[in-house]
DNA sequence: CGCTTAATCTTGACAGTGTCAACATACAAT
DNA sequence: ATTGTATGTTGACACTGTCAAGATTAAGCG
């Protein structure tokens, strides 16, 4: 019962994660090797292998954390029941983008290549990140009038597609394709009202 | 003229893109490397950098041939002048993400961080990928009603919005997040029906 | 306490990367 | 033919991820 506590080095786990966070915040994915990340903690190089696989692990793990830090700040909105859909949907996604902006490279790294493609996302990993969309395909099916046609299906594709959309702008904003940072504001309104208009 | 296959190359640059491109194709961006692709050429390792300063400038004109080949094959709808708007716009997302599919990995380079975060765009390649954009835009300010509110502002926010839906759904396809390919039919519809029935 | 065992951390090593400097070759223009 | 310039090659350097083997420490048990 008495945790497991540290013995030379504190919890190294949790202090990897903590440093690859900040210094992924700091300059990206691209430039967090495992070499620099153990420089950073304090440890000989290859400490980190005894905690994580490979380096596909360590992203894993601070894209987890960064799929619970996403729900801390949009779990409660999907358990509103909003009268009025338009404002609430421009509220959501305006909070949508900007966690992606102020969480920039975790929110790249959750949704990104490097894990999702090339490396082998972990299936705890899998599991938070769905439960993440299953929360918000929930509320859409709920806001959703009862007699809509064909709910079930047609709340998922909804769903795919609104979420589509917020993730498209937020990765052509963070990687500064096309988009004006500017112009989130509007974007949004204009987000809000394509998707609500089809709904009642 | 037949190529001397002694010292000189011919046309080593174009050859280099080819086989860059084909490799990409094969196993991802990830996986090029600039002394592979030269062995694959059959040529020395540093070869490439007397046609490219670096691997970005590379990678960037790779990107360029993908906008050029995109442009083939969506640049003909985008002179149209659709009487149904919805149908449309529903063959344009299929198409658009048909093509993000068939050039998956290209796709990503046009789009994605390693051009446009981590490395620089060439100027040739903001050209041209804006240009994309552009014509899209103008595309769209055509369609809305000549009477609405707003018009050339609203028509740059929904051509925004709309490509970052197609964006959205190009990206979580291609890295297998969240989306089904078999439901893409059926998303392309959920898209169009929720764009559209506000530009009229 | 002592002994064993398993977890954790370090050092050494290897193959691989992008790219710069120096050198070699071939083509173009004088 | 001689020069200059574009193009190709070899060597080298500082990095990278990660494996194998040895060193250290904590934990479990008598």
């Amino acid at each position: 019962m008495p945790a497991k506590k540290n013995y030379h080095h504190g919890d190294l786990r949790q202090s990897l994660i903590n440093e690859a966070t900040r210094m992924i915040a700091e300059s990206g994915v691209e430039k967090l090797s495992m070499r620099g990340l153990a420089e950073g903690v304090g440890v000989s190089r290859t400490a980190a292998y005894h905690h994580f696989k490979d380096k596909n692990e360590l992203l894993c793990a601070i894209a987890e954390q960064g799929f619970s830090q996403w729900y801390d700040k949009m779990g409660s909105r999907l358990k509103e029941v909003p009268d009025d859909l338009e404002s609430w949907f421009r509220g959501f996604s305006h909070a949508y983008i900007d966690f992606a902006q102020n969480h920039a490279e975790q929110y790249d790294l959750m949704f990104g290549r490097p894990i999702w493609k090339n490396g082998q996302p972990t299936e705890t990993l899998r599991d938070i990140s769905f439960e993440a969309f299953q929360c918000y395909a929930d509320f859409v099916k709920k806001c959703l009038p009862e007699d809509h046609f064909n709910q079930e299906q047609d709340a998922l594709r909804v769903a795919q597609v609104s979420w589509s959309s917020l993730h498209g702008l937020s990765r052509l904003l963070n990687d500064g394709v096309y988009l004006d940072k500017a112009a989130i504001n509007s974007m949004c309104d204009v987000a809000a009202r394509l998707l609500v208009q089809n709904m009642r």
